[in-house]
DNA sequence: GAGCATATACTCGTGGCCGGATATACGGGA
DNA sequence: TCCCGTATATCCGGCCACGAGTATATGCTC
């Protein structure tokens, strides 16, 4: 039976897993310690949910139940050569073919005419602080990771999260201006609507 | 009872109906109308899902049963001023606050080490073309649009989401062409993984 | 050595999202 | 006039995500 591509977190568990068995809560620490959880949405709820669901397609296998001392059992799960193959066609189609994506915020400004334009501008402003502080403690933490030795390849993801940032941050800005100044192609109409 | 903000389908739906009272389909159809579709995720059973949910909060009403000749039933509702307020407030959110999201592509650029160094290079360039596509795509649209008579206002959403993937393709193109002349930080180290 | 916070490890119930199924009406062509 | 495709309008069951809850073990402090 095929597997459903739904939730990314799966494709951690499938690279996790390549390296070694784990046990659930062993692929949770492991996310976590590498910070991977900023990247992929992380909750037990969810792991579980999707180790059982990768477990039946046969795409991992449950290998044991081991126990240390009076702990909870454990039940440690390893790749098996679909769960492999599958990782790496999942890998390739994440890369190459772009999603299907709803950002928030393309629904929020695509009603901004609802709102007036001097508060349009004011929560512009206010996002475009959030977006740079966001990007200023990025830019502090890949200096943290180039000092350990970690090569850019390593936080890649970072890097390319700050290039959107930016992005962002400079249409921000830009639009941000042009309300002020009144420059909007329809600020005309805008304004007369809020009266 | 204070609503949950989970699905932006649910800011549509207020958004609509503070226009006039509508009935789900109609919502659905008019969403469709304005390309609204594009921006927000729509389909017919989360929709009056969420119509349901808005109605638990009286957010919204539910106003008549009216019938048209002897088509089906249809249930009309209308925002209540608590919707109103609601709608403000959401939309003041979604603008101002970025929001934690995971796209796809940070997940699987983050494990792009598990492919060899070739084979990501082909990848991130199919990508990139798509994603060339997708601007080529918008820049039509927004020419016809503009043709039409629509300001700028009318489709920024269109405007905010080009600027990002033009961003996105500069970033693929300049790590393709570093990944191909070997010069990304950490190269010699992913070429001997892969051997 | 008692007590409390933290770490380990998993479970379960709730609720929301989704796609497909259903049923009727209308319009146009043979 | 009959048929078929499309438009109108809603409903339902399954699946999946989530976060809070549970229970034991370990370590630290006084």
């Amino acid at each position: 039976m095929k597997y459903r591509r739904t939730n990314p977190l799966a494709l951690a568990v499938l690279a996790l897993l390549w390296e070694r068995p784990m046990h659930p809560y062993e692929l949770a620490a492991t996310m976590r310690e590498r910070h991977q959880e900023n990247v992929i949405k992380l909750n037990y709820g969810s792991l579980y949910t999707v180790v059982d669901g990768l477990a039946k397609a046969e795409l991992i296998r449950h290998v044991e139940f081991s126990r240390e001392g009076k702990r909870p059992e454990r039940s440690v799960y390893a790749l098996t050569p679909e769960g492999r193959a599958e990782l790496d066609s999942w890998l390739r189609e994440l890369i190459a073919v772009p999603a299907r994506e709803y950002p928030q915020f393309e629904a929020g400004i695509s009603m901004v005419g609802l709102l007036p334009p001097d508060e349009a501008q004011l929560l512009l402003t206010r996002r475009a602080a959030a977006v740079e502080e966001h990007i200023t403690a990025l830019t502090t933490l890949t200096a943290q990771l180039k000092e350990r030795g970690l090569p850019r390849l390593a936080w890649i993801e970072l890097d390319y999260r700050m290039t959107m940032l930016r992005a962002e941050h400079a249409w921000l800005t830009s639009f941000t201006e042009a309300t002020r100044d009144g420059t909007v192609d329809g600020h005309q109409f805008w304004v007369e609507a809020h009266r």
